[in-house]
DNA sequence: TCTGGGGTCCTACGCCGT
DNA sequence: TCTGACGGCGTAGGACCC
């Protein structure tokens, strides 16, 4: 799903060849673990009749986009983040799926927990991938960072049926560089003394951070190559693209990356947005909105128990301009009411008319809810609006997620057309 | 071609207190 | 009392990642 799997094959190093002698994985704790193709792998498993057929997941309205395809459909151009309507044009015999992130969620969960029977040092990314400190299990286990990996790869298949690729090198910015030159279905090491020899030929849209915008920054001053980031002077490359990823690329390009493999990481905001399939005017039907954004956002929150101190709303126009607004608040929440309450001001206060094709709801500067200070009022109202939260959690849990919702989110007769009906349901 | 939804991080600027 | 430097915080926007 991610780029590097685009890398030109011809870029690949020759150590991991099925001749020769296997490469010198001394000094390489750090594994990147990639599933292929996730998604559509999950989907495609156990499902005999879609075997060797292009299969393509993202959202299927008039507005989505690629999440991911399997090989079978990238031989026809299709990528992810591409619309859908774009693949369709492409490869119009493919099967078309939605996402299912409870699915997808579960089979990480299965997958993260084989890394966790390795090494405890194991910092998941997303649902797909992840980092290893295998280190301490060479001493624990006296094996290779090439033979846990292939351990890994075998377990991985084995148990979920899906397959995976694995970098094995001495950085993290290796390691992934690494899974993605081995996709599909490989494991490739880069030896401490061949990491340059790795990055320097790679274009510098290789380098992590480095996106469409970066790299024809740098394109414009004549670096096109990692080794000319390596080479150029650091003053010169601040004043291209500022001073952190300056710093950052440079270091990078020179083989220097002294991140460490970090487990637990604090989330650092939850939200939720959604995007119309056609665009909306009417401010009443958008607070609607706003107000569902609110619920979920909360309510992912509560899940993960953790309140915000920051609402923060966001609107892209239909010219696709983007704005967002924020207030923070004197003590952090959970409940939706209040959410909803800032979102909505925001919204009618700083969001001038026009045709809107999203919104979008987050909080930030988030606490754990156990140790967040208690409302000064214990008996204020929005102590009872969580109670009903929470009671409408356990609802949710047990009935279905249309089980319960606030009375001006049910269905009203000639209600809005997009996203609002999508969620059917009665209530 | 026409751009999702979940996020993280960086930069810039204004305000405020020291 | 005024001024400037500086740091911290809040806010907004943008690039990037999967």
């Amino acid at each position: 799903m991610g780029r590097s799997g685009d890398l030109p094959k011809a870029l690949r190093p020759s150590t991991n060849g099925p001749d020769g002698p296997p490469p010198d994985d001394t000094g390489c704790t750090i594994l990147h673990v990639d599933m292929d193709a996730f998604y559509a792998s999950v989907e495609t498993r156990g499902r005999p009749e879609l075997r060797g057929r292009p299969v393509v997941v993202g959202g299927l309205g008039p507005r989505g986009v690629v999440s991911s395809a399997n090989y079978a459909a990238r031989a026809f151009g299709v990528r992810s983040a591409m619309p859908t309507a774009r693949a369709r044009r492409l490869c119009p015999h493919a099967v078309y799926l939605p996402p299912d992130f409870r699915r997808y969620q579960e089979v990480s969960r299965g997958v993260m927990a084989i890394f966790g029977e390795v090494t405890p040092l194991v910092e998941p990314l997303s649902l797909d991938e992840a980092f290893l400190d295998v280190a301490g299990a060479l001493r624990r286990t006296g094996s290779t960072p090439g033979g846990i990996a292939a351990g890994i790869r075998a377990r991985v298949a084995a148990e979920h049926g899906i397959t995976c690729s694995v970098g094995v090198a001495p950085t993290k910015f290796v390691a992934k560089l690494a899974s993605g030159m081995a996709k599909p279905d490989g494991l490739l090491v880069v030896p401490a003394d061949r990491v340059l020899d790795v990055l320097h030929p790679l274009p510098v849209s290789a380098l992590w951070g480095v996106g469409a915008r970066t790299a024809e920054q740098l394109r414009r001053v004549g670096l096109e190559t990692v080794a000319d980031i390596a080479h150029s002077p650091l003053p010169r490359l601040r004043r291209t693209i500022g001073a952190a990823a300056a710093e950052h690329l440079h270091a990078l390009a020179n083989g220097r990356d002294d991140r460490q493999v970090v487990p637990d990481a604090a989330e650092k905001s939850v939200g939720a947005e959604e995007t119309f399939d056609t665009d909306l005017y009417d401010r009443v039907v958008l607070r609607r909105e706003l107000l569902r954004l609110a619920e979920r956002a909360a309510a992912a929150l509560r899940a993960r128990g953790l309140r915000g101190r920051t609402v923060s709303i966001k609107v892209r126009f239909a010219d696709f301009t983007t704005i967002t607004r924020s207030r923070t608040l004197p003590v952090a929440t959970d409940v939706a009411r209040e959410v909803y309450a800032v979102a909505r001001d925001l919204f009618d206060n700083h969001v001038p008319d026009g045709a809107i094709r999203l919104v979008g709801v987050r909080m930030e500067q988030l606490v754990d809810a156990a140790r967040a200070v208690e409302q000064l009022t214990f008996d204020g109202p929005e102590r009872g609006w969580r109670d009903a939260e929470i009671a409408a959690d356990v609802a949710r849990t047990r009935f279905g997620s249309s089980a319960v919702r606030p009375a001006s989110l049910l269905p009203r007769e000639g209600g809005v057309g997009n996203s609002a009906k999508r969620e059917g349901g009665t209530g």
